[in-house]
DNA sequence: AAACAATAGTGGTCTGACCACTTTTCAACA
DNA sequence: TGTTGAAAAGTGGTCAGACCACTATTGTTT
């Protein structure tokens, strides 16, 4: 097609182009970008600066490619710019402390997200799981802050939340002891009820039981 | 050095096998990386497999590259990223929001955790903040944030909110009008005073402020 | 019409070759 | 001896061509 000036990064001038092509022809979400051979012929560079351009766009999770079928503009939401961050960020020295804050943060906006919305707070998830803790009290932690992070409806929130839970060797199991789930109980009662305040302190409360096992 | 098993993206593995390689052998932020044919010997793979890895991290922002000389370990402040990802993405609403949502949770956070530490709240910035906002005026939006986060000493937190902020291209400019400059005012105060609440009001304030702007 | 085999197309990888640039080496010179 | 400066070595940037593994298409046979 056109031919492009070459600066210092030659694969970043290919970026760029890619950008526009998408625009100027319309390539919607899901849809097939030309093969490399043909992008290189195109943008009249070498087959392997097309792909290291495109490399760079798969792992930032723009693109998606099929070997035998093609490359395909992807959807967001597959963020595997979240997870190569952090697991370059990790291990960098205090970052242990850093991911559990930073997962905590993620975990009371979540529940101070749906005590101020009516609609999520009637929802019926929250009486099961009462019944549940009342009952067999087959209960996994994770599963409760999870569903209040999927409830959300942040998908970014939740992919940030998996990557940190995952690196934060937190005992994310069954609900242990009696005063454990009471504590469990006050918090989800408390979400029921919109009492933002309370339900954050029984949050805290949880959290402490957790720590202090480990 | 170790001989890497093939998954369907060789390219893939190889992103985790530089960062295994660079806490292994202690790398810090601005040391060199071993050059690309030096690594393609030790990785088994050819040289192409290794730029195609090191480009995806260079378009992260997580190494720099210069000719002649070799490949850095970056702190990734270098924008080039995101200035790229944002004109890809920006036309997907969800995910739009979902970032602008994500961003908010972790700039409240900072807000709450300052209140709740009386020596972060004493913290001399803030009233020289608060001197330059009665003076002339010349406070960027981002210096204020940026700040609280920083105060927090939470560094994945802050990494996070820099990427957000940088795909959500939100007008981290000059505080413009006088009702503006008052919501900041009132929001610093209530910070220094250590009134969460008054300050999360205060901020959901300014938010609504800069939201009609656009 | 259905099943199957050959073919073309596509991404994945390797090799080797230049180029442009920077650092290092080391010999010639003052 | 100390400096200078040119050659050499090292490094990233790019290209061309060659395979491989896989998928989709095509075309023939049954």
């Amino acid at each position: 097609m056109e031919t492009i000036k070459p600066s210092s990064k030659m694969f970043l001038d290919i970026v760029g182009e890619l950008r526009l092509m998408i625009k100027a022809e319309g390539i919607a979400v899901g849809d097939k970008l030309p093969s490399e051979r043909v992008l290189a012929e195109r943008l009249q560079v070498g087959r392997s600066t097309i792909r290291e351009a495109l490399r760079s766009l798969e792992l930032l999770g723009l693109i998606e490619t099929r070997r035998g079928e093609g490359t395909f503009l992807s959807d967001f939401k597959k963020h595997q710019l979240v997870e190569v961050l952090s697991t370059f960020i990790m291990q960098q020295p205090n970052s242990a402390m850093d991911v559990k804050q930073t997962r905590i943060i993620h975990e009371k906006a979540a529940i101070r997200s749906i005590c101020k919305q009516e609609e999520k707070r009637q929802l019926p998830v929250w009486q099961s799981l009462l019944v549940r803790l009342e009952e067999d009290g087959a209960v996994l932690r994770e599963d409760i802050i999870r569903e209040m992070i999927v409830v959300t409806d942040n998908r970014l929130s939740l992919k940030i939340w998996f990557l940190l839970k995952r690196y934060s060797r937190v005992p994310y199991e069954e609900l242990t002891t009696a005063a454990e789930k009471e504590t469990v109980k006050a918090l989800l009662e408390n979400i029921v009820s919109g009492l933002e305040e309370k339900a954050i302190t029984a949050y805290d409360n949880w959290i402490e039981i957790i720590e202090g096992e480990v």
